[in-house]
DNA sequence: GATGAATGAGCATTCATTCAT
DNA sequence: AATGAATGAATGCTCATTCAT
């Protein structure tokens, strides 16, 4: 919790076994939320890492910190896909195919849906994407309106939690794949007007 | 983890002070879980209780035994509106209050879901009921596959997975009574044949 | 540690249930302590026993006062043995079978070895029993001097520590059956003077 | 009982602060042995070394590895006095200094013993010094039986379980020195061919 | 910057002993 | 007398975080 005393420095390029570091305890990360072990122990990750514990520290104060490190990529893909989705000819096939980004990268990312809920971040890039993915999901959701795909009172934060809701539900399951498919067809025929 | 060697004594009924710790300590863990907090420390649940830690272990000699203690009433609530469910007139209404009744459970005890998604129980009241409850939710499943509400690739773990995944998107929002009639609605919408 | 504040009773004849639970006690405690579990623990007794642990308490207030009531009859059966080998035409076979006797015990019963090497004793009866063994084995010590088996430096003390060894010895092995018999051998040769 | 999933690191030189504690943690540990407490707490021994437990389970993870480093050193010191013994001119007199050496050690350190006897090793090294010293005594015991000293079937397992039993003797008496020498003077004549 | 040893609070669990029933 | 529920100190062990090297 604690903030460092150092000066806040500019966030200037890190030396180059610096960065490596970075990346090592990354990669590391990475693999253990791959793995559905969300718990994210900074000498388990050190250890793995092959580097010392005040290392992991030096990068990610926080836990939080290094969460929202991994996260943060997932959530620019999404965005990206937020936005090719939104150039998609069909309105219905362009929400489809971003929930069913959305679901694969929650899936695949047991962090990922905790930062998404978090009230809190501990970064403002973190809040900014978190920002921009709201945004283009509503704007994506707004043309579902008119397109009539989705009844009127479901916003986007309906569809956001629905969709933590869906991974929740195929986590729990063996199948992951057919799940995935099979739920998600549930959720977009639900969504619409009765 | 270790079991107690204990004989399987006749469960005979209790003192009136042993009974009285013990609904003390469900009390004080009921509370928990409602608060969210599933992780159900001994010492914890024995200082709110305010009794000493052994007093907990003599009651529940593990935390399973523990939450399926408090788990099986629910359990139990849950068979029983299972089965007011099938004898309602109206296919639909019966499976809609029966879901709400699932719902409005498993938000209100985190340990529902845990127990109910659990590979192994440690009693075998618990599995009794878990699969009494699983037989009862079939047989509303069926009830509706011929009423034409819900499509036929669906089984009753389907619902179960999916019930929990509500759950959770519920969760994460504020006004859980309205989210809770939207999602199920969504759910019992989206389950009818294309 | 504590005593009892009641009135030092006369020891008058027990109830005929509190003197079935006693035994009961006893047998079982005798079991654990032929099994090689040395701990004696009050809760694993009275369950196994059948009884409350109050009652193993009222028997015996401490761990202590079991032990004693147990060891007591084997030292007993010693001293009837020390004074059969009193009698023996041979010196040296009444001896040997006398210590051979004190060997199978030690083996038999690992609370033996235990009170005969305490500094005190929870029960006068214990010390003099202790007393009068000693006294015995002191006497056939006696004996075995002038008979020229036994060096004269050794004492009945001496006798006491070395058998307690030779019963490690031969518990640490396998087959204690031989190598009770050969580690016998072994010491009353040692012993002989010179 | 859980083991560290740490890589077997190469065990380069400690730090200087960690080689100072990590000497605490053994001079404490041995005095505890020494003063007959075999118990080895882990909370015990890291307040007396004034070091955190964590300290104590970093060096050692488990009561058996503590146990291990302190005795290894007292089984180099027996192999050294084995080797030693094997260049005596006088078999009979290597022998018994050898025996000797055993005997206080096994005297001054209480884990010696647990160890020897175990069934089990935590460290491949303590299992190869026991072998080792196996062999060692087995030699001085080949010799001895050629130079008529020991009867036939004694083994070297006879005497490690024998001087087990010896210093047992010698632990329950009170001037120690005087009966080590005595009771070795009488096992040695023992040993001896009838 | 990097390291990893050290710390100690915190949770799990056991067991000797007391005392209300 | 008997019962056994209750107590809580004691011990084991883990892990997040700090800081000397």
């Amino acid at each position: 919790m604690k903030k460092r005393e150092e000066p806040p420095r500019e966030e200037g390029p890190l030396r180059a076994d610096a960065a490596r570091n970075r990346e090592r305890v990354l990669a590391v990360a990475r693999e253990l939320l791959a793995s559905g072990d969300a718990s994210l122990q900074m000498n388990q990750i050190a250890r793995a890492a092959g580097v010392g514990v005040g290392t992991v520290y030096r990068h990610f104060p926080t836990r939080q910190d290094l969460l929202e490190a991994l996260v943060n990529e997932h959530l620019q893909a999404l965005l990206d896909q937020a936005r090719a989705a939104e150039e998609a000819e069909d309105a219905r096939l362009g929400l489809r195919r971003f929930l069913r980004a959305v679901l694969d990268l929650l899936l695949a990312d047991v962090g990922l849906a905790e930062v998404l809920n978090a009230q809190r971040d501990a970064h403002t890039q973190t809040s900014r994407l978190k920002a921009e993915l709201f945004a283009a999901n509503d704007r994506l959701l707004k043309r579902a309106h008119r397109a009539g795909l989705v009844r009127a009172e479901i916003g986007a934060d309906d569809i956001q939690r629905l969709m933590c809701g869906i991974e929740h539900a195929v986590r729990i399951g063996e199948d992951r794949r057919a799940l995935a498919e099979r739920y998600l067809t549930i959720l977009l025929d639900g969504l619409r007007p009765a």
